[in-house]
DNA sequence: GAAATATATTTGTCAAGGCAAATATGTTCT
DNA sequence: AGAACATATTTGCCTTGACAAATATATTTC
């Protein structure tokens, strides 16, 4: 009875491109960090990438550099502290906050949890020669820049 | 004290740049349909846009399209259904299943919308011209492809 | 230097979404 | 047809993250 020309051939808008590339990033790397044992849901291994490439820091800083809630970073600190992967010491400089560090366990977690991330990447970008995965990282930083800038 | 070449020049990776850049859609998105008057939030303003554009089908395809699950669906339905912008009527085939359908006044809320929605996509795709914008849509479905292609 | 203001962390509260169980129908296999 | 299995919707439970208030400390202003 329906005609083979649904109206829904109308494609995507890349608002909403992007949205389901992200979900199944997340979900891909969730299963990768699954299968090989790791407990960590995706926000805690962004939190543990983060302090493994960049360096202790606060847990402001952390927040942002993640783009979470400073009460979300509370409760993520609590967590990953709890599994004896990080631990707050008191800034130098600054007896407000804290400086947030990996612990040996937490780096040999993000050494096993680093090939996760590398197989996920590939993945996501198989299809995609190196130019232009160039490209579209260029693209990408652009279109958060225009966001970024106000009006 | 600290060298002024920070560790954190590495670049983010896509994975990281495609989070940020859907961050800041969803909250553009958000003051935009909230500078308009259109008391929603960006996953019930998919919704509509999905049945607008699409048209009537059932709770658990809408679901699906925009990547929602079918319990969250069912309470959305209520909000949306109780604000009068949908309704729910029973499926002609299939007696398991719904048949969502824009009110009038849902979709007179979706014209008032699809400005919001198209200056936002605007605002990002700005310091794109048009090949490039084509460019981006077709990396991004690789992308997606790429990672719902099992293995 | 005291007051006003800004920032860091923590905690409470709430809304949203994922998952699992319950129920009602469909579909497939024999 | 009957059994086994798959799907649609709803509901309960739990986790996560946003927002706001509270507290402590820094920074700026006068």
């Amino acid at each position: 009875m329906s005609p083979s020309t649904p109206l829904s051939v109308q494609k995507d808008s890349i608002g909403v491109l992007i949205g389901l590339v992200r979900s199944e990033l997340v979900r891909k790397m969730e299963a990768e960090l699954q299968a090989s044992g790791v407990e960590l849901r995706f926000t805690q291994f962004l939190i543990l990438k983060r302090l493994a490439l960049v360096g202790p820091m606060s847990a402001s800083e952390l927040a942002r550099s993640v783009e979470l809630d400073g009460g979300a970073m509370t409760r993520q600190l609590d967590q990953l502290e709890g599994k004896g992967l990080l631990r707050r010491h008191p800034h130098e400089q600054d007896r407000r906050a804290l400086r947030i560090e990996l612990t040996p366990a937490g780096d040999a977690m993000w050494r096993q949890m680093t090939p996760c991330n590398d197989r996920v990447l590939e993945a996501a970008q198989k299809a995609l020669d190196p130019t232009e995965r160039e490209q579209l990282r260029d693209y990408l930083e652009r279109v958060l820049h225009a966001l970024r800038d106000k009006n």
